[in-house]
DNA sequence: TTACGTGCAAATAATTTGCAGTCCC
DNA sequence: GGGACTGCAAATTATTTGCACGTAA
């Protein structure tokens, strides 16, 4: 397996570093159906979670789930929404992605950064990212399996794996 | 204390739950050679890394290195050596941690809780995360081994493979 | 109507930084 | 002695919370 380095910290394009790094190539992006969620679509996905259709959260959710999967984080979406002439808070923008997250329908990647991301892509994936500039991509589930799985303790079940796959720049 | 709402366990309970969750018995311990560090191999492993070998970093690093493989926060390694009445501010161990990691001595894990866990293992291996309790424990890196690797991106080079086993207490 | 949501601002948590003073080589 | 290192406190960044008001059911 590919062996232990360290990772330098430090970071500041963080945003765009997204887009500026080329290798959304790789992203397993659209996925048949990701995309094409209309309003209608979209209220009852938050009605089916148990969430009160509000107004915030139809926006929100459009902006998440309205365009295939996307790696957000609280501030990124707060911009967008701004952009799109939504008014929301910052705060509900936390409180919402958190609601829509422990609803099932986002999930929080894990990641050593000092910012929470959220995938809107709840399928089997793993990540790339690319070191020192916290731009993610999807792996497909399909590409990356797990040969063998260590013994579990006692008393406790297997929740996720997680895989990170750490990039950096070749020299 | 932690993490808000959902993130039962404050920081207080960290040290106790890392041995109260019963999983210690995974964790890869005692590597030859690991826990035998003098003072004298200290000060020599700091040389090696460039770091000047101050009061407060061979304290730290004795701290880190003295006992077997650990996973430990800026606040949890604050607190030791304030009880080993080590004099060391707060600031100076966040930096420390990070000289150390930058020089290969230490390695910060990926986590998507709000604290920076540092590892002082530096071999191959993963590890368990206890969810809701930010308890980790390592997995030997023979326990856990890829099938196959994705394609990676033209102009990158993979840095490492973080793999993160979350469990849940099975009910 | 009424409980659930939201906005705002202030609170908190984790971490970093600026700078004067300290200590290793 | 000089530059690397440290301590402290203040600054920054990321996130959460309290509470008055708004709004969907």
């Amino acid at each position: 397996m590919v062996g232990g380095q360290r990772l330098p910290g430090g970071s500041s394009a963080l945003v765009a570093s997204m887009s500026a790094v080329g290798i959304t190539n790789v992203r397993a992006g659209t996925r048949p159906g990701a995309e094409a969620a209309p309003w209608c679509n979209i209220k009852a996905k938050l009605r089916r979670a148990g969430l009160r259709p509000t107004r915030q959260r139809l926006a929100l959710a459009s902006l998440l789930f309205g365009r295939g999967d996307r790696h957000v984080t609280a501030e990124m979406l707060f911009q967008e929404a701004a952009q799109a002439n939504v008014r929301v808070s910052l705060a509900t923008v936390y409180n919402t992605l958190h609601q829509f997250s422990r609803a099932g329908l986002l999930r929080q990647i894990v990641m050593d950064g000092p910012k929470a991301y959220f995938d809107t892509n709840m399928t089997d994936h793993n990540h790339f990212l690319v070191e020192d500039e916290f731009a993610l991509s999807d792996i497909p589930g399909a590409a990356l399996r797990l040969e063998s799985m260590p013994a579990v303790p006692k008393g406790y079940e297997i929740a996720r794996v997680d895989i990170v796959v750490r990039l950096r720049r070749k020299v």
